[in-house]
DNA sequence: CGGCCTTTTGAACATGTTCAAACCCGGTGG
DNA sequence: CCACCGGGTTTGAACATGTTCAAAAGGCCG
């Protein structure tokens, strides 16, 4: 089954997550057959490095399972989070249009599998192909707008609110009682929300007075209505 | 005179200027051309507001010249600049993709000419014209980069710190003295560094120990190299 | 049950905000 | 040319919010 997964190099788990990732999945037949066929399948463990600021670069990545990181470093050595990515994400797409060296440093949170695509061929892909082109277009405007968020949410709310609105994303009910799991460790969380770890555990206490319960991974939210006043 | 210019609907000096915008510039001749054909120049006085976050939006924008501030509001009406955008720069062209809503509010920070582009017409175009969408892309992808980047030097950098960026990445000089003119109001600068005006004349004089002197727009630094270890 | 990593809590500290008052620069009009 | 105005800027003091470091507690997996 090894030598299979190897000349196809991807499983059928992979393909089907690949299918749905928010690049591939506005892909015509044929340009997605393109992509498909130029993917690269690879694993890694937590903590492992992708690959660090300043590096050559020639893959843009879609992550199939797990989380990455992308973060910089102050010249203190200090890192902070630009981004966490999951499952159907993109990165280092915004590469594609110009630029020969990473941005940021990409860690595995957790044991991952992404998927590589090859810059210098997507490129090609995309001149030919114009499906192509317009995922990349979609893709980096998604992308943008989320990050124009992320500025104007550290700008404009507390800690305790980034949480509520983090929450309040995340549960699919409009209204009353709402159960969340997190998909990752509460660290993960704190980083993507530009908090220490500790001002997220404080975040989520001071939450307790609107309804908000923590054990572990699983949140318990008592009135939604009530989460959207904070 | 005026009727000459109503009828090409630009005069020569904002073509010219036009031209030179990060999203024209890299077109060839005949896209360049249609583009021309579909820009809509506007003027706008010091505190007028474009648009507001959440208004149907029919157009994006190149700054001819003037600055103009993109802002969230929080639900107590405090804002927040998103981006401050100046000669050459382009904004809402995420709408492109999709989306029919503005994301942000605009306001013109001191009196400002803009070149406005009919969304439909210009997706219209990037169907036909390969150049426009790989401008699309392009400005996308530096427009992706530079917001990553603020992230980044909001969560790692202090006020002093941003400020000695800024003032190193707007001065040509390697090393050595040089001398800065800002291009707009200390507050304007503030808000683009996610600062209280206040926390950026403080930032200011804490840099007076790095060599850095300010006299109105006009700001002095001894050494360029000195600042640099901030 | 035990051990380890994650999370929480506490206390001291750093950094920015807010509000109010003083100041300064740039333009206006005498 | 100079005095004067007025918005933008600076300064001060009190405050709010998060960070940092250290230690205790908790949850998860064997």
């Amino acid at each position: 089954m090894k030598t299979v997964n190897k000349i196809l190099r991807l499983n059928i788990r992979d393909k089907n997550t690949l299918l749905r990732t928010s690049f591939l999945s506005q892909l015509g037949p044929t340009a997605m057959a393109s992509m498909m066929e130029i993917a690269n399948i690879s694993n890694y463990e937590a903590r492992d490095v992708l690959f660090r600021e300043g590096e050559p670069a020639d893959c843009f990545y879609s992550v199939l399972s797990g989380y990455v990181r992308l973060y910089r470093l102050n010249k203190d050595g200090r890192e902070a989070d630009i981004r966490i990515c999951g499952p159907g994400d993109t990165f280092s797409e915004c590469l594609l249009a110009a630029g020969d060296k990473y941005l940021y440093n990409a860690q595995a949170a957790e044991s991952v599998t992404l998927a590589r695509f090859d810059l210098q061929r997507v490129r090609t892909l995309a001149e030919q192909e114009k499906d192509i082109a317009k995922a990349i277009i979609r893709c980096l405007s998604d992308h943008l707008r989320t990050t124009m968020d992320c500025i104007a949410n550290d700008r404009l709310q507390t800690a305790p609110q980034r949480v509520a609105h983090y929450l309040l994303t995340h549960c699919q009910t409009e209204g009353g009682p709402a159960s969340i799991r997190l998909p990752f460790q509460k660290s993960l969380l704190a980083g993507k929300l530009g908090l220490a770890p500790e001002a997220l555990s404080r975040a989520f206490s001071s939450l307790r007075r609107a309804g908000v319960t923590v054990r572990g991974r699983t949140i318990q939210i008592t009135d939604v209505n009530a989460l959207r006043q904070i």
